[in-house]
DNA sequence: CGAGGATAGCGCACACCGTGCGCACCGGGC
DNA sequence: GCCCGGTGCGCACGGTGTGCGCTATCCTCG
Protein backbone atom coordinates (compact mmCIF):
# COMPACT_ATOMS: atom_id res chain seq x y z
CA UNK A 1 0.00 0.00 0.00
CA UNK A 2 1.94 2.76 1.33
CA UNK A 3 5.57 1.19 -0.44
CA UNK A 4 7.33 2.96 -2.77
CA UNK A 5 5.24 2.17 -6.34
CA UNK A 6 8.08 1.33 -8.25
CA UNK A 7 9.39 -1.74 -6.44
CA UNK A 8 6.39 -2.88 -5.20
CA UNK A 9 4.79 -3.32 -8.23
CA UNK A 10 7.97 -4.99 -9.85
CA UNK A 11 7.49 -7.72 -6.66
CA UNK A 12 4.11 -8.37 -7.12
CA UNK A 13 4.51 -9.06 -10.86
CA UNK A 14 7.49 -11.33 -10.01
CA UNK A 15 6.33 -12.95 -6.90
CA UNK A 16 2.64 -13.74 -6.80
CA UNK A 17 1.81 -14.39 -10.30
CA UNK A 18 5.42 -15.15 -12.41
CA UNK A 19 2.86 -13.99 -14.65
CA UNK A 20 4.42 -15.32 -18.44
CA UNK A 21 3.96 -19.27 -18.97
CA UNK A 22 6.99 -21.70 -19.43
CA UNK A 23 7.42 -24.91 -19.94
CA UNK A 24 8.02 -25.48 -16.59
CA UNK A 25 5.01 -23.93 -14.95
CA UNK A 26 3.19 -25.56 -16.79
CA UNK A 27 4.26 -29.05 -16.08
CA UNK A 28 4.38 -27.77 -12.12
CA UNK A 29 0.40 -26.79 -12.49
CA UNK A 30 -0.21 -29.79 -14.41
CA UNK A 31 1.29 -31.69 -11.30
CA UNK A 32 -0.80 -30.09 -8.95
CA UNK A 33 -3.89 -30.77 -11.02
CA UNK A 34 -3.56 -34.38 -11.28
CA UNK A 35 -2.59 -35.02 -7.92
CA UNK A 36 -5.60 -33.30 -6.84
CA UNK A 37 -7.86 -34.11 -8.74
CA UNK A 38 -6.65 -37.51 -10.71
CA UNK A 39 -6.18 -37.49 -14.53
CA UNK A 40 -10.21 -37.32 -16.37
CA UNK A 41 -9.71 -33.87 -14.25
CA UNK A 42 -6.63 -33.13 -16.36
CA UNK A 43 -7.82 -30.95 -19.56
CA UNK A 44 -6.27 -28.17 -21.31
CA UNK A 45 -9.25 -25.79 -20.49
CA UNK A 46 -8.90 -27.07 -16.93
CA UNK A 47 -5.43 -27.01 -16.76
CA UNK A 48 -5.18 -23.22 -18.45
CA UNK A 49 -7.95 -21.98 -15.66
CA UNK A 50 -5.38 -22.99 -13.48
CA UNK A 51 -2.59 -20.70 -15.00
CA UNK A 52 -4.81 -17.56 -15.46
CA UNK A 53 -4.59 -18.17 -19.10
CA UNK A 54 -6.51 -19.78 -22.09
CA UNK A 55 -7.65 -22.94 -23.29
CA UNK A 56 -4.75 -23.08 -26.31
CA UNK A 57 -2.14 -20.52 -24.90
CA UNK A 58 -0.05 -23.91 -23.30
CA UNK A 59 0.45 -24.74 -27.19
CA UNK A 60 3.29 -22.22 -27.91
CA UNK A 61 5.10 -24.58 -24.68
CA UNK A 62 3.50 -28.19 -25.10
CA UNK A 63 3.18 -29.91 -28.72
CA UNK A 64 0.65 -31.84 -27.63
CA UNK A 65 -1.50 -32.96 -24.19
CA UNK A 66 0.45 -36.59 -24.86
CA UNK A 67 3.84 -34.55 -24.61
CA UNK A 68 2.75 -33.10 -21.64
CA UNK A 69 1.69 -36.17 -19.56
CA UNK A 70 4.86 -37.64 -20.90
CA UNK A 71 6.67 -34.47 -19.63
CA UNK A 72 4.83 -34.68 -16.23
CA UNK A 73 5.41 -38.20 -15.77
CA UNK A 74 9.75 -37.77 -16.20
CA UNK A 75 8.83 -35.06 -13.61
CA UNK A 76 8.03 -37.46 -10.68
CA UNK A 77 10.31 -40.06 -12.16
CA UNK A 78 12.81 -37.59 -10.65
CA UNK A 79 11.04 -38.02 -7.13
CA UNK A 80 12.32 -42.02 -7.51
CA UNK A 81 15.63 -42.53 -5.32
CA UNK A 82 17.97 -45.42 -6.07
CA UNK A 83 20.88 -45.77 -4.10
CA UNK A 84 24.73 -46.13 -5.30
CA UNK A 85 26.02 -48.92 -6.37
CA UNK A 86 28.23 -50.90 -3.92
CA UNK A 87 26.18 -49.35 -1.41
CA UNK A 88 26.29 -51.11 2.32
CA UNK A 89 23.32 -52.93 1.42
CA UNK A 90 24.92 -54.50 -1.47
CA UNK A 91 22.85 -55.25 -4.45
CA UNK A 92 19.91 -57.09 -2.76
CA UNK A 93 19.32 -53.79 -0.07
CA UNK A 94 19.87 -51.25 -3.58
CA UNK A 95 17.34 -53.00 -5.34
CA UNK A 96 14.84 -53.39 -2.50
CA UNK A 97 15.09 -49.66 -1.88
CA UNK A 98 14.68 -48.36 -5.31
CA UNK A 99 11.74 -50.73 -5.90
CA UNK A 100 10.05 -48.95 -2.61
CA UNK A 101 10.92 -45.61 -3.78
CA UNK A 102 9.77 -46.33 -7.23
CA UNK A 103 6.22 -48.36 -5.49
CA UNK A 104 6.47 -44.87 -3.26
CA UNK A 105 6.45 -42.69 -6.02
CA UNK A 106 3.49 -44.16 -7.93
CA UNK A 107 1.44 -44.33 -4.42
CA UNK A 108 1.84 -41.12 -4.14
CA UNK A 109 0.67 -39.90 -7.86
CA UNK A 110 -1.76 -42.20 -8.19
CA UNK A 111 -2.78 -41.42 -11.85
CA UNK A 112 0.97 -42.34 -13.39
CA UNK A 113 -0.26 -46.10 -13.62
CA UNK A 114 -2.83 -45.13 -15.47
CA UNK A 115 -0.87 -43.16 -17.89
CA UNK A 116 1.48 -46.03 -18.31
CA UNK A 117 -1.24 -48.26 -19.35
CA UNK A 118 -2.53 -45.88 -22.26
CA UNK A 119 0.48 -43.97 -23.74
CA UNK A 120 3.96 -45.80 -24.71
CA UNK A 121 5.99 -43.07 -23.70
CA UNK A 122 7.13 -42.60 -27.03
CA UNK A 123 10.65 -40.70 -25.76
CA UNK A 124 11.59 -41.43 -22.35
CA UNK A 125 12.39 -38.62 -19.97
CA UNK A 126 15.83 -38.07 -18.61
CA UNK A 127 14.65 -38.75 -14.96
CA UNK A 128 12.99 -41.91 -16.06
CA UNK A 129 16.41 -42.67 -18.25
CA UNK A 130 18.60 -41.91 -14.87
CA UNK A 131 16.56 -44.59 -12.80
CA UNK A 132 16.77 -47.22 -15.26
CA UNK A 133 21.07 -46.44 -15.35
CA UNK A 134 21.40 -46.59 -11.80
CA UNK A 135 19.26 -49.48 -11.21
CA UNK A 136 21.24 -50.79 -13.99
CA UNK A 137 24.63 -49.93 -12.27
CA UNK A 138 23.46 -51.47 -8.97
CA UNK A 139 22.86 -55.04 -10.65
CA UNK A 140 26.14 -54.44 -12.10
CA UNK A 141 28.18 -53.77 -9.19
CA UNK A 142 26.12 -57.22 -7.44
CA UNK A 143 27.80 -59.17 -10.18
CA UNK A 144 25.27 -59.26 -12.77
CA UNK A 145 26.21 -59.84 -16.38
CA UNK A 146 24.71 -56.85 -18.77
CA UNK A 147 21.81 -59.42 -20.06
CA UNK A 148 20.67 -60.31 -16.81
CA UNK A 149 21.20 -57.25 -15.20
CA UNK A 150 18.61 -56.10 -17.92
CA UNK A 151 16.00 -58.77 -17.82
CA UNK A 152 16.53 -58.10 -13.89
CA UNK A 153 15.70 -54.94 -14.03
CA UNK A 154 12.84 -54.91 -16.44
CA UNK A 155 11.68 -57.91 -13.80
CA UNK A 156 11.86 -55.66 -10.95
CA UNK A 157 10.03 -52.64 -12.69
CA UNK A 158 7.50 -54.93 -14.18
CA UNK A 159 6.48 -56.24 -11.16
CA UNK A 160 6.35 -53.13 -8.63
CA UNK A 161 4.68 -50.90 -11.82
CA UNK A 162 2.08 -53.71 -11.92
CA UNK A 163 1.17 -53.90 -8.20
CA UNK A 164 1.04 -50.09 -8.08
CA UNK A 165 -1.12 -50.43 -10.69
CA UNK A 166 -3.53 -52.81 -9.51
CA UNK A 167 -3.51 -50.92 -6.07
CA UNK A 168 -3.55 -47.23 -7.17
CA UNK A 169 -6.75 -48.55 -9.30
CA UNK A 170 -8.32 -50.18 -5.88
CA UNK A 171 -7.23 -47.11 -4.03
CA UNK A 172 -9.37 -44.93 -6.91
CA UNK A 173 -12.38 -47.32 -7.15
CA UNK A 174 -12.30 -47.02 -2.63
CA UNK A 175 -12.59 -43.53 -2.55
CA UNK A 176 -14.67 -43.06 -5.74
CA UNK A 177 -17.51 -45.55 -3.74
CA UNK A 178 -16.53 -43.03 -0.25
CA UNK A 179 -16.91 -45.80 2.15
CA UNK A 180 -13.21 -46.46 3.92
CA UNK A 181 -11.22 -49.79 2.44
CA UNK A 182 -12.50 -52.35 5.02
CA UNK A 183 -16.24 -51.63 4.49
CA UNK A 184 -15.47 -51.91 0.70
CA UNK A 185 -14.13 -55.26 1.37
CA UNK A 186 -16.60 -56.60 3.57
CA UNK A 187 -18.98 -54.96 1.25
CA UNK A 188 -17.71 -57.09 -2.01
CA UNK A 189 -17.26 -60.42 0.32
CA UNK A 190 -21.23 -60.47 0.52
CA UNK A 191 -22.14 -60.43 -3.26
CA UNK A 192 -19.10 -62.12 -4.63
CA UNK A 193 -19.06 -65.53 -3.05
CA UNK A 194 -15.90 -66.72 -4.40
CA UNK A 195 -13.67 -64.49 -2.85
CA UNK A 196 -11.85 -66.74 -0.27
CA UNK A 197 -8.61 -65.04 -2.13
CA UNK A 198 -8.87 -62.09 0.06
CA UNK A 199 -10.75 -63.67 2.79
CA UNK A 200 -6.94 -64.39 3.67
CA UNK A 201 -6.31 -61.00 4.12
CA UNK A 202 -9.11 -60.59 6.95
CA UNK A 203 -6.41 -61.64 9.93
CA UNK A 204 -5.14 -58.32 8.90
CA UNK A 205 -6.71 -55.05 11.06
CA UNK A 206 -5.29 -52.73 8.56
CA UNK A 207 -5.64 -52.80 4.74
CA UNK A 208 -2.60 -50.81 4.08
CA UNK A 209 -0.37 -53.19 6.11
CA UNK A 210 -1.80 -55.63 4.11
CA UNK A 211 -0.74 -54.73 1.32
CA UNK A 212 2.54 -53.45 2.07
CA UNK A 213 3.50 -56.73 3.33
CA UNK A 214 2.12 -58.39 -0.07
CA UNK A 215 4.11 -56.02 -1.86
CA UNK A 216 7.49 -57.03 0.02
CA UNK A 217 6.68 -60.96 -0.18
CA UNK A 218 6.35 -60.82 -4.40
CA UNK A 219 9.97 -58.85 -4.09
CA UNK A 220 11.54 -60.74 -1.93
CA UNK A 221 10.49 -64.10 -4.06
CA UNK A 222 11.83 -62.11 -7.04
CA UNK A 223 15.55 -61.16 -5.24
CA UNK A 224 15.25 -64.53 -3.64
CA UNK A 225 14.93 -65.85 -7.28
CA UNK A 226 18.06 -63.41 -8.22
CA UNK A 227 20.02 -64.89 -5.29
CA UNK A 228 19.63 -68.40 -6.37
CA UNK A 229 21.08 -67.57 -10.18
CA UNK A 230 24.38 -65.97 -8.38
CA UNK A 231 24.67 -69.19 -6.15
CA UNK A 232 24.48 -71.17 -9.20
CA UNK A 233 27.92 -69.49 -10.30
CA UNK A 234 30.85 -71.76 -10.76
CA UNK B 1 -30.20 -70.31 -53.51
CA UNK B 2 -32.28 -72.81 -54.69
CA UNK B 3 -33.73 -73.47 -51.00
CA UNK B 4 -36.97 -73.64 -49.68
CA UNK B 5 -38.03 -70.11 -49.83
CA UNK B 6 -39.40 -69.64 -46.40
CA UNK B 7 -36.54 -71.61 -43.97
CA UNK B 8 -34.33 -69.25 -46.26
CA UNK B 9 -35.73 -66.24 -44.95
CA UNK B 10 -35.77 -67.33 -41.72
CA UNK B 11 -31.81 -68.09 -41.94
CA UNK B 12 -30.87 -65.06 -43.66
CA UNK B 13 -32.43 -63.32 -40.47
CA UNK B 14 -30.65 -64.96 -38.28
CA UNK B 15 -27.46 -65.62 -39.52
CA UNK B 16 -26.66 -62.72 -41.42
CA UNK B 17 -27.63 -59.99 -39.10
CA UNK B 18 -29.26 -60.89 -35.98
CA UNK B 19 -30.71 -57.78 -36.19
CA UNK B 20 -31.66 -56.79 -32.66
CA UNK B 21 -29.27 -55.60 -30.53
CA UNK B 22 -28.34 -57.75 -27.23
CA UNK B 23 -25.79 -57.45 -24.30
CA UNK B 24 -23.50 -60.29 -25.96
CA UNK B 25 -24.18 -58.57 -29.69
CA UNK B 26 -22.28 -55.56 -28.36
CA UNK B 27 -19.77 -57.09 -26.55
CA UNK B 28 -18.26 -59.15 -29.41
CA UNK B 29 -18.69 -56.09 -31.90
CA UNK B 30 -16.64 -53.92 -29.24
CA UNK B 31 -14.28 -56.72 -28.90
CA UNK B 32 -13.91 -56.95 -32.71
CA UNK B 33 -13.62 -53.07 -32.77
CA UNK B 34 -11.14 -53.13 -30.34
CA UNK B 35 -8.71 -55.61 -31.67
CA UNK B 36 -8.65 -54.20 -34.93
CA UNK B 37 -8.36 -50.62 -34.17
CA UNK B 38 -7.47 -50.16 -30.41
CA UNK B 39 -9.05 -48.59 -27.64
CA UNK B 40 -8.88 -44.87 -28.78
CA UNK B 41 -11.17 -46.14 -32.06
CA UNK B 42 -14.21 -47.22 -29.39
CA UNK B 43 -16.67 -45.16 -29.13
CA UNK B 44 -20.04 -45.42 -28.97
CA UNK B 45 -20.97 -43.69 -32.32
CA UNK B 46 -18.07 -46.13 -34.17
CA UNK B 47 -19.80 -48.87 -32.25
CA UNK B 48 -23.00 -47.99 -33.67
CA UNK B 49 -22.00 -47.55 -37.16
CA UNK B 50 -20.27 -51.39 -36.59
CA UNK B 51 -23.51 -52.61 -35.56
CA UNK B 52 -25.99 -50.84 -38.06
CA UNK B 53 -27.56 -48.90 -35.15
CA UNK B 54 -27.58 -45.36 -33.85
CA UNK B 55 -25.16 -43.86 -31.24
CA UNK B 56 -27.35 -44.11 -28.74
CA UNK B 57 -29.29 -47.63 -29.02
CA UNK B 58 -26.82 -49.50 -26.70
CA UNK B 59 -27.66 -47.59 -23.52
CA UNK B 60 -30.72 -49.94 -23.72
CA UNK B 61 -28.30 -53.22 -23.01
CA UNK B 62 -25.98 -51.19 -21.16
CA UNK B 63 -25.41 -48.79 -18.42
CA UNK B 64 -21.86 -47.05 -19.27
CA UNK B 65 -19.49 -47.39 -21.81
CA UNK B 66 -17.40 -47.94 -18.79
CA UNK B 67 -19.82 -51.05 -18.18
CA UNK B 68 -19.56 -52.18 -22.08
CA UNK B 69 -15.37 -52.28 -21.41
CA UNK B 70 -15.54 -53.98 -17.99
CA UNK B 71 -17.67 -56.57 -20.26
CA UNK B 72 -15.27 -57.04 -22.57
CA UNK B 73 -12.31 -57.06 -20.66
CA UNK B 74 -13.88 -60.31 -18.57
CA UNK B 75 -14.75 -61.74 -21.97
CA UNK B 76 -11.13 -61.74 -22.81
CA UNK B 77 -10.12 -63.40 -19.68
CA UNK B 78 -12.52 -66.15 -20.67
CA UNK B 79 -9.42 -66.96 -22.85
CA UNK B 80 -7.29 -67.51 -20.15
CA UNK B 81 -6.10 -71.18 -19.74
CA UNK B 82 -5.60 -72.28 -15.86
CA UNK B 83 -4.05 -75.94 -15.42
CA UNK B 84 -5.78 -78.20 -13.27
CA UNK B 85 -4.30 -78.47 -9.50
CA UNK B 86 -2.43 -81.58 -9.52
CA UNK B 87 -1.61 -81.49 -13.44
CA UNK B 88 1.72 -83.68 -13.96
CA UNK B 89 3.50 -80.54 -14.16
CA UNK B 90 2.97 -79.73 -10.73
CA UNK B 91 2.54 -76.36 -9.12
CA UNK B 92 5.32 -74.66 -10.95
CA UNK B 93 4.44 -76.15 -14.32
CA UNK B 94 0.85 -74.76 -13.91
CA UNK B 95 1.87 -71.81 -12.36
CA UNK B 96 4.16 -71.04 -15.39
CA UNK B 97 1.30 -72.31 -18.11
CA UNK B 98 -1.35 -70.19 -16.56
CA UNK B 99 0.96 -67.05 -16.32
CA UNK B 100 1.86 -67.52 -20.25
CA UNK B 101 -1.73 -67.86 -21.36
CA UNK B 102 -2.36 -65.08 -19.25
CA UNK B 103 0.71 -63.12 -21.21
CA UNK B 104 -0.87 -64.69 -24.23
CA UNK B 105 -4.12 -63.07 -23.95
CA UNK B 106 -2.83 -59.36 -23.28
CA UNK B 107 -0.77 -59.25 -26.15
CA UNK B 108 -3.32 -60.73 -28.68
CA UNK B 109 -5.86 -57.77 -27.25
CA UNK B 110 -3.05 -55.25 -26.58
CA UNK B 111 -5.74 -52.76 -25.61
CA UNK B 112 -6.38 -54.74 -22.13
CA UNK B 113 -3.74 -53.52 -20.26
CA UNK B 114 -4.92 -49.53 -21.01
CA UNK B 115 -7.99 -50.44 -19.41
CA UNK B 116 -6.38 -52.24 -16.64
CA UNK B 117 -4.16 -49.37 -16.00
CA UNK B 118 -7.17 -46.81 -16.29
CA UNK B 119 -10.51 -48.72 -14.30
CA UNK B 120 -10.48 -49.87 -11.44
CA UNK B 121 -12.87 -52.71 -12.36
CA UNK B 122 -15.57 -52.00 -9.97
CA UNK B 123 -16.97 -55.55 -10.37
CA UNK B 124 -14.49 -58.10 -11.32
CA UNK B 125 -16.21 -60.25 -13.95
CA UNK B 126 -16.95 -64.30 -13.76
CA UNK B 127 -14.43 -65.08 -15.82
CA UNK B 128 -11.86 -63.05 -14.31
CA UNK B 129 -12.95 -64.21 -10.84
CA UNK B 130 -12.29 -67.91 -12.13
CA UNK B 131 -9.20 -67.56 -13.33
CA UNK B 132 -8.33 -65.75 -10.04
CA UNK B 133 -9.94 -69.14 -8.44
CA UNK B 134 -8.12 -71.50 -10.27
CA UNK B 135 -4.96 -70.01 -10.01
CA UNK B 136 -5.34 -69.73 -6.36
CA UNK B 137 -6.56 -73.94 -6.25
CA UNK B 138 -3.27 -74.41 -8.27
CA UNK B 139 -0.79 -72.75 -5.43
CA UNK B 140 -3.29 -74.72 -3.01
CA UNK B 141 -2.17 -78.28 -4.49
CA UNK B 142 1.37 -77.52 -4.55
CA UNK B 143 1.10 -76.87 -0.79
CA UNK B 144 0.98 -73.25 0.03
CA UNK B 145 -1.18 -71.61 2.84
CA UNK B 146 -3.86 -69.74 2.24
CA UNK B 147 -2.16 -66.44 2.38
CA UNK B 148 1.13 -67.22 0.95
CA UNK B 149 -1.12 -68.49 -2.27
CA UNK B 150 -2.99 -65.36 -2.03
CA UNK B 151 0.14 -63.22 -2.38
CA UNK B 152 1.89 -65.52 -4.76
CA UNK B 153 -0.97 -64.64 -7.09
CA UNK B 154 -0.67 -61.33 -6.72
CA UNK B 155 2.77 -61.30 -7.52
CA UNK B 156 2.82 -63.35 -10.26
CA UNK B 157 -0.32 -61.67 -11.78
CA UNK B 158 1.33 -58.36 -11.29
CA UNK B 159 4.23 -59.54 -13.24
CA UNK B 160 2.61 -60.68 -15.93
CA UNK B 161 0.47 -57.39 -16.32
CA UNK B 162 3.29 -55.61 -15.49
CA UNK B 163 5.20 -56.74 -18.58
CA UNK B 164 2.42 -57.22 -20.90
CA UNK B 165 1.56 -53.38 -19.82
CA UNK B 166 5.30 -52.14 -21.35
CA UNK B 167 5.12 -54.67 -24.08
CA UNK B 168 1.81 -54.03 -25.14
CA UNK B 169 2.80 -49.88 -25.15
CA UNK B 170 5.71 -50.75 -26.96
CA UNK B 171 4.13 -52.63 -29.91
CA UNK B 172 1.95 -49.68 -29.99
CA UNK B 173 4.07 -47.45 -30.61
CA UNK B 174 6.43 -49.96 -32.95
CA UNK B 175 2.96 -49.63 -35.48
CA UNK B 176 2.23 -46.11 -35.14
CA UNK B 177 5.77 -44.98 -35.96
CA UNK B 178 5.28 -47.40 -39.45
CA UNK B 179 8.96 -48.72 -39.20
CA UNK B 180 9.88 -52.39 -37.71
CA UNK B 181 10.66 -53.07 -34.75
CA UNK B 182 14.61 -53.74 -34.92
CA UNK B 183 14.37 -50.62 -36.83
CA UNK B 184 13.13 -48.40 -34.42
CA UNK B 185 15.22 -49.95 -31.70
CA UNK B 186 18.25 -48.94 -33.71
CA UNK B 187 16.90 -45.37 -34.32
CA UNK B 188 16.43 -44.96 -30.77
CA UNK B 189 19.96 -46.02 -29.99
CA UNK B 190 21.01 -43.06 -31.53
CA UNK B 191 19.51 -40.41 -29.95
CA UNK B 192 19.09 -41.47 -26.28
CA UNK B 193 22.92 -42.05 -25.57
CA UNK B 194 22.49 -43.99 -22.16
CA UNK B 195 20.44 -46.84 -24.07
CA UNK B 196 22.74 -49.60 -22.54
CA UNK B 197 20.23 -51.92 -21.49
CA UNK B 198 18.51 -52.50 -24.56
CA UNK B 199 22.02 -53.09 -25.75
CA UNK B 200 22.48 -56.11 -24.26
CA UNK B 201 19.38 -56.79 -26.32
CA UNK B 202 21.05 -56.35 -29.20
CA UNK B 203 22.23 -60.21 -29.29
CA UNK B 204 19.44 -61.32 -30.34
CA UNK B 205 17.82 -61.45 -34.13
CA UNK B 206 14.31 -61.45 -32.99
CA UNK B 207 13.20 -58.95 -30.81
CA UNK B 208 10.16 -60.97 -29.98
CA UNK B 209 12.43 -63.73 -28.83
CA UNK B 210 14.17 -61.56 -26.83
CA UNK B 211 11.01 -60.36 -25.40
CA UNK B 212 9.49 -64.01 -25.06
CA UNK B 213 13.03 -65.15 -22.93
CA UNK B 214 12.94 -61.91 -20.92
CA UNK B 215 9.34 -62.79 -19.70
CA UNK B 216 10.54 -66.45 -19.25
CA UNK B 217 13.39 -64.69 -17.08
CA UNK B 218 11.68 -62.98 -15.13
CA UNK B 219 8.86 -65.57 -14.34
CA UNK B 220 11.37 -68.35 -13.58
CA UNK B 221 12.81 -65.16 -10.91
CA UNK B 222 9.18 -65.37 -9.41
CA UNK B 223 9.17 -69.30 -9.66
CA UNK B 224 12.34 -69.63 -8.04
CA UNK B 225 11.56 -67.51 -5.15
CA UNK B 226 8.69 -69.57 -4.29
CA UNK B 227 10.33 -73.04 -4.48
CA UNK B 228 12.62 -71.21 -2.02
CA UNK B 229 9.93 -70.81 0.61
CA UNK B 230 9.14 -74.11 -0.47
CA UNK B 231 12.02 -75.93 0.63
CA UNK B 232 12.41 -73.61 4.01
CA UNK B 233 9.57 -75.33 5.31
CA UNK B 234 9.55 -77.77 8.32
C1' DC C 1 14.71 7.37 -30.28
C1' DG C 2 11.93 5.11 -33.58
C1' DA C 3 10.80 1.22 -36.50
C1' DG C 4 10.27 -3.52 -37.42
C1' DG C 5 10.03 -8.19 -36.64
C1' DA C 6 9.58 -12.16 -33.60
C1' DT C 7 6.80 -14.24 -30.39
C1' DA C 8 3.30 -15.04 -26.54
C1' DG C 9 -1.37 -15.32 -25.65
C1' DC C 10 -6.06 -15.55 -26.92
C1' DG C 11 -10.77 -16.22 -29.11
C1' DC C 12 -13.10 -18.66 -32.40
C1' DA C 13 -14.31 -22.70 -34.76
C1' DC C 14 -14.39 -27.61 -35.92
C1' DA C 15 -14.99 -32.28 -35.29
C1' DC C 16 -15.63 -35.47 -32.02
C1' DC C 17 -16.99 -37.46 -27.48
C1' DG C 18 -20.48 -39.65 -23.67
C1' DT C 19 -25.02 -39.58 -22.67
C1' DG C 20 -30.16 -37.78 -21.02
C1' DC C 21 -34.58 -37.24 -23.06
C1' DG C 22 -38.75 -37.90 -25.45
C1' DC C 23 -40.82 -39.75 -29.52
C1' DA C 24 -41.99 -43.59 -32.81
C1' DC C 25 -42.62 -48.11 -33.51
C1' DC C 26 -43.61 -53.00 -32.86
C1' DG C 27 -44.77 -57.54 -30.80
C1' DG C 28 -47.54 -59.95 -27.44
C1' DG C 29 -51.43 -60.36 -23.77
C1' DC C 30 -56.30 -59.13 -22.50
C1' DG D 1 -59.15 -54.82 -31.50
C1' DC D 2 -56.72 -52.40 -28.13
C1' DC D 3 -53.30 -51.35 -25.04
C1' DC D 4 -48.66 -51.41 -23.28
C1' DG D 5 -44.00 -52.61 -22.20
C1' DG D 6 -39.76 -52.34 -24.28
C1' DT D 7 -36.60 -51.32 -28.19
C1' DG D 8 -34.33 -48.20 -31.18
C1' DC D 9 -33.40 -43.60 -32.67
C1' DG D 10 -32.74 -38.45 -33.43
C1' DC D 11 -31.75 -34.45 -31.12
C1' DA D 12 -29.36 -31.72 -28.03
C1' DC D 13 -26.13 -30.42 -24.33
C1' DG D 14 -21.90 -29.74 -22.35
C1' DG D 15 -17.50 -31.31 -22.70
C1' DT D 16 -12.90 -32.54 -25.21
C1' DG D 17 -8.19 -31.63 -28.14
C1' DT D 18 -6.44 -28.60 -31.17
C1' DG D 19 -5.67 -25.61 -35.93
C1' DC D 20 -5.88 -20.85 -37.32
C1' DG D 21 -5.37 -16.03 -37.49
C1' DC D 22 -5.53 -11.75 -34.83
C1' DT D 23 -3.42 -8.68 -31.39
C1' DA D 24 -0.26 -6.91 -28.24
C1' DT D 25 4.06 -6.89 -26.26
C1' DC D 26 8.97 -6.76 -26.12
C1' DC D 27 13.76 -7.04 -28.08
C1' DT D 28 16.80 -5.68 -31.45
C1' DC D 29 18.81 -2.98 -34.90
C1' DG D 30 19.43 1.23 -37.43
Amino acid sequence: MAEPSIPSVWAREAAAKPAGLSRERIVAAALELLDAEGLAALSMRSLGKRLDAGATSMYRHVANKDELVELVVDEVYGEVAVPEPDGRDGWRGGVAAAARSLRAMALRHKWVTGVLGQVGLAYLGPNLALVSQRMLDVFAAGGFEPLEADQAMSAVTAYVVGTATSEAAWLDLVDRSGKSEAELVAGLRETQDHLNETAAAEVYDDPAVYREDAFAFGLDLILDGLQVRLDRRP
